[in-house]
RNA sequence: GCGGGUGUAGUUCAAUGGUAGAACGUCAGCUUCCCAAGCUGAUAGUGCGAGUUCGAUUCUCGUCACCCGCUCCA
């Protein structure tokens, strides 16, 4: 077993090798922190969605989807506070170099001394070096990308990239709750693209600047949304552990009160244990009450009424939200990890040789099934691509007749494949194949009639 | 963005101021081939740009990317 910090290297490289991941713009030397998903890639990470959006939005009566614009008018986030709140003040320490949020040093002084500083940050010393006075002017770094719409490039057509998925599901609350005719308490679901402007972004596909969100946001009666929010937080967890990620990999991390964003009323965590470098423990999924913060803002900017009228009480309320939000690319990121294992099985003298594996669930496996002719000749190719069609109809299905079989059972161990189907030359007289299964090894003699339901019981909810 | 480290085939690594090697992989062929088998052949690289030099992958500068730290959070 490989140490796990060099695990992720590991994940690099395999992710290179195979086609689960490509530096982004590589031909021309690449572009920073920024990644493209391979054949494999695209297939797992859509099944990673997938799941999700059955698990979140259509397995539940109470949870309906919305896919809205990247690009959103600019007054929903200056009603949301991402223009002002997603701005952080950073200086540096002229004689270490390191870099501070301003207004956290700030804090700091006025915690230890009970009084502002007078000069602002020239009374601080460097809380690295000592130094006093060695600040420089803070630079405002905001976290939203910006474009510019329409012909010429003026404030005028100042628009922003979303940080969050989660506002256009907000402005979309009344058309939603009129056309889906649900009653709070109901959710929103949303996957798609958000852009921040990390100024640290890094490790792998884990921090990006464009990055891939699954969110949720959960609408419930003010009063209830403690309740609430510990039965999503238990949900979500249990999502994990039910794709196969370890429990002890996992783990909750309650936000304290100074670090929360400016919207929530309590945050947990979904950590998982990555081991970077920088940390060992690192988000996955963050589950927040934002209370009824977002759509009273945008009552408020927008003028139009976003409360709700429960028919049955006669009350009116605007309703708070339990929010969980999920990153695609750091899900992928852990599950590749988790699944990542190297151990032993015998080669063709018996000796125990490497292997590498990925254990991933069926559901999350790019391939569920590859077909392998035992040799190139007897006309076994032919038999093994029919095989092969018919099965992907299904699923996604690989033939491979390269190279010696052993190989190639390798080959679909290192990408996750569940089950691999071999055509030997017995196939020609009893119309059977050998299954044989990822984790365990054990191969079953199948007829080939019988192999689409054999599989299927195996591959549920693939 | 700032500081430190790194950059050689697809991957993991060698080597050198004077024609850049290996292993694995990949591809083709042979082999009745069930767990990275064997044999034959092929494949492909000094991140990019400039400078110094007769000559640079090696030295210098710039740039780009990756890793580590500051910061951040899906």
């Amino acid at each position: 077993m490989a140490r796990r910090n060099d695990r992720i290297e590991a994940i690099v490289s395999l992710s290179k090798r195979r086609g689960f991941v490509f530096p982004s713009s590589d031909i021309y030397g690449g572009l920073r922190a920024s990644w493209d998903y391979g054949p494999l890639g695209v297939e797992m990470k859509n099944n990673i969605k997938g799941q999700w959006w059955h698990a979140m939005v259509t397995g539940r009566e109470d949870v309906v989807g919305l896919d809205s614009s990247v690009i959103l008018a600019r007054e929903v986030w200056e009603a949301s506070g991402h223009i002002t709140e997603f701005v952080d003040p950073l200086t540096e320490c002229q004689s270490c170099h390191r870099r501070f949020r301003a207004d956290h040093l700030i804090e700091a002084y006025e915690e230890k001394h009970s009084h502002p500083p007078e000069n602002g940050l020239a009374d601080i010393a460097c809380p690295h070096c000592g130094t006093r006075g060695a600040f420089t002017e803070p630079r405002m770094f905001n976290g939203l990308l910006r474009t510019f719409l329409g012909a010429t490039e003026d404030e005028s057509g100042l628009a922003y990239l979303r940080p969050e998925t989660a506002q256009g599901i907000f402005i979309n609350f009344r058309n939603v709750l009129q056309t889906s005719r649900k009653k709070v308490p109901f959710g929103i679901g949303q996957i798609g693209k958000s852009f921040r402007n990390e100024i640290t972004p890094g490790n792998f596909i884990f921090r990006t600047r464009e990055f891939e969100q699954m969110e949720m946001e959960f609408f419930v009666k003010p009063g209830t949304d403690e309740e609430w929010h510990e039965y999503w937080i238990n949900n979500r967890l249990a999502w994990y552990t039910d794709l196969g990620v370890q429990r002890e990999n996992l783990r909750l991390y309650e936000h304290p009160a100074d670090k929360r964003s400016h919207y929530s009323k309590r945050t947990v965590d979904i950590e998982y244990h990555y081991e970077f470098a920088g940390g060992e423990w690192g988000e996955l999924e963050g589950i927040a009450n934002r209370t009824d913060y977002d759509l009273t803002v945008h009552a408020k900017h927008s003028g139009q009424d976003l409360s709700y009228l429960d028919q049955d009480s006669g009350e009116r309320y605007v309703p708070y939200v339990i929010e969980p939000a999920a990153g695609v690319d750091r899900s992928m990121l852990m599950f590749l990890m988790d699944a990542y294992a190297e151990d032993e099985a015998p080669d063709a003298k018996g000796k125990l040789e490497k292997r590498t594996v990925l254990r991933l669930d069926p559901r999350l496996a790019p391939v569920k099934a590859a077909v392998l002719p035992l040799s190139r000749n007897a006309d076994l190719s032919p038999k093994a691509r029919d095989l092969a069609a018919q099965l992907r109809k299904r699923w996604n299905t690989e033939f491979d007749d390269a190279s010696a079989i052993g190989r190639r059972y390798r080959r679909q161990d290192e990408i996750g494949t569940p089950f691999c189907v071999t055509v030997d030359f017995d196939t020609l007289n009893d119309q059977a194949v050998t299954v044989r299964e990822r984790d365990s090894m054990k191969q079953e003699r199948i007829s080939i009639d019988k192999i689409e339901g054999y599989l299927s019981e195996r591959l549920n909810g693939c």
